[in-house]
DNA sequence: CTGAAAGCGCTTACAG
DNA sequence: CTGAAAGCGCTTACAG
């Protein structure tokens, strides 16, 4: 025999943590009525309500602490939501975060998050991991592949739902990209038209080609400039990645005019921009306009930002919940609206 | 005898997770050798090298992941790292979670985070979550009342070690909040004498009076103050709590100069400053000038700010581990110096 | 109103 | 080189 969990309660001792065992043995009572009393199912059971305080009361003395392994591998069970994210860093996927926990613990749930990177193995590690974990759902936010995720979890059972990059083998939720796009293009024309006394085509940079929000809102921007009849450049459109360095040493090597709009795809990217922008001294009164996706509340306040597209954050955490509970078949797409934010 | 885990695959069938016991029905061999082959001790138990690439093959074809709940349940650790963290959606807080996540990972360890809104009771009830999930360490980030953890985790024998804001049962890790903060100081100050032409007292806002890291901040502002002469006036000095909001109507209902500088204790606060600027066009050239404790890459591109104490949380981390690796005794405090960000 | 017992899926000391 | 067996801490159908 081993010795079970010990562990050194920084004092010095060895410390075993209380089990309903040892409960069962102070309050002189069986094991079985010790675990119906604290995980709630006693009153099924009519025990009595004398018998019911004293545990509680004793478990509440012990310290006791529920060992959740062993109740979810005992359980059919395991009310736990898994969530895979690319970054938190940033406001759109700190929002879904924190949003996302709230919103799991007020239904009486266990949120876990891991994040990925953005790199397509790591996400299929954290998907092994939060199977192995026993999550009941998991939540493939950003996904790079999220078929490879939906697949693998379907294999062990576990039911997948994508938010913001959707997916063709579960349900997805994803920001309206082509309209939020193409009312943001709409406001940096115009907002450029004003400023610059012409109406020119913007430059697009950021997202990738392979991933479908960046194709939808660079069909938006099209849209944008297509019902004023004006042509954008195919090198003003410039899709290679998300990342601010990328963005910001792109810039640097090309020819640029003196006043421009730019449609920025993301505030990852915008750091980049902003970054390009003061380093050559590009911004202020005579320098650039941009119009970024994705909201930020000190990104609002530059100077030379004329509107940011915000995605709802919680009508989509709302609708994936939803689709949890409807539990639909094939791969629904819901699309909600953006908020377009003008300073 | 009940059913064990079951789960539908999407298809509408039930599907039952593969276990070791269905991988050695296969290969006709011992759950025992198949987990030994999985889990990497198979060298040890000197299992044949046909066997285990036979078990190998046959888990990966069949979809195996391992049922973690099980597993941690039998062995004496869980290699589970938990963290307790006020918010996610700023940086400060985002680059914690992203980097302890990536640290963790690297050491072969599994990380946990828990968001708890600053609120003391949510975070006790995280703390008992992630004890029931039976982390082998808890890190409790900006905690309201860390020594609560430290105790109830310490009675079930986790140790604890806090993060951002300190405690006296556990050891902690901070950063040098006062020498950040009177360098910051300095540097609004000589800022403000550029711009304005003489030297005012700044004003400070936001933060807890409670909090260790507000009150070494302020003794940092009331020093550099001190350093020529200056004397701070009482009401110049408003910690009301960290939120924007606050920060915002306590602006709104004071009778303030037209040009100031002004100390921002985090960028938290500062989203409520920024708002009262733009609503009160009380920016720009002519207006206020602020220093903000925390960096942010955008708020370091507003034209007013005049600097930022960014915490560096990378060798913040590094310290967390190193402690996590001495197991020092009692409550050591590391102070890790800011990175003061000029424009 | 309450308890004995089986079993969730693993790991590991022990015996060959 | 390999397997049978015990046991981690719970939950719950079953039997009183």
């Amino acid at each position: 025999m081993d010795n079970g969990r010990r562990a050194d309660d920084g004092a010095g001792q060895t410390a075993k943590r209380t089990t309903i065992y040892d409960i069962a043995e102070i309050a002189g009572t069986s094991p079985s009525a010790v675990s119906a009393v604290l995980n709630g199912t006693w009153k099924k059971r009519r025990i009595s309500e004398r018998l019911a305080e004293r545990i509680t009361r004793i478990a509440e003395e012990q310290g006791y602490a529920l060992n959740l392994q062993a109740s979810v591998l005992r359980r059919e069970r395991s009310n736990i939501v898994g969530m895979i994210m690319p970054k938190y860093d940033n406001r759109y996927f700190g929002a879904i975060a924190e949003q996302f926990e709230a919103r799991t613990r007020r239904r009486g749930l266990f949120p876990v998050i891991t994040c990925t990177q953005r790199e397509p193995e790591l996400e299929l590690e954290a998907a092994r991991a939060l199977v192995s974990y026993q999550v009941d759902w998991l939540i493939a936010t950003g996904a790079t592949d999220p078929d490879r995720i939906s697949a693998f979890c379907a294999s062990a059972g576990v039911p997948t739902f994508n938010l913001d990059l959707p997916g063709s083998l579960a349900p997805s939720v994803v920001s309206d990209n082509f309209a939020g796009a193409r009312d943001l293009t709409r406001l940096i024309i115009s907002r450029a038209h004003a400023e610059f006394g012409r109406s020119e085509p913007l430059y697009f940079i950021g997202g990738r080609s392979s991933d479908h929000n960046t194709a939808e809102r660079l069909r938006g921007f099209l849209e944008a400039h297509a019902e004023i009849g004006l042509d954008v450049p195919a090198d003003r459109i410039i899709i290679r990645g998300y990342g601010a360095e990328k963005a910001e040493s792109t810039l640097e090597g090309m020819d640029l005019p003196q006043r421009f709009g730019i449609f920025v795809n993301s505030t990852i990217t915008l750091e980049g921009v902003v970054r390009w922008m003061q380093r050559n001294n590009r911004g202020g009164e005579s320098g650039l306009r941009f119009g970024c996706f994705d909201w930020d509340p000190f990104a609002a306040r530059l100077p030379e930002n004329v509107g940011m597209a915000e995605q709802d954050v919680s009508r989509m955490l709302e609708a994936v919940f939803e689709l949890i509970d409807a539990q639909p078949a094939g791969n629904v797409l819901r699309q909600i609206p953006c908020i377009l934010r003008a300073p």
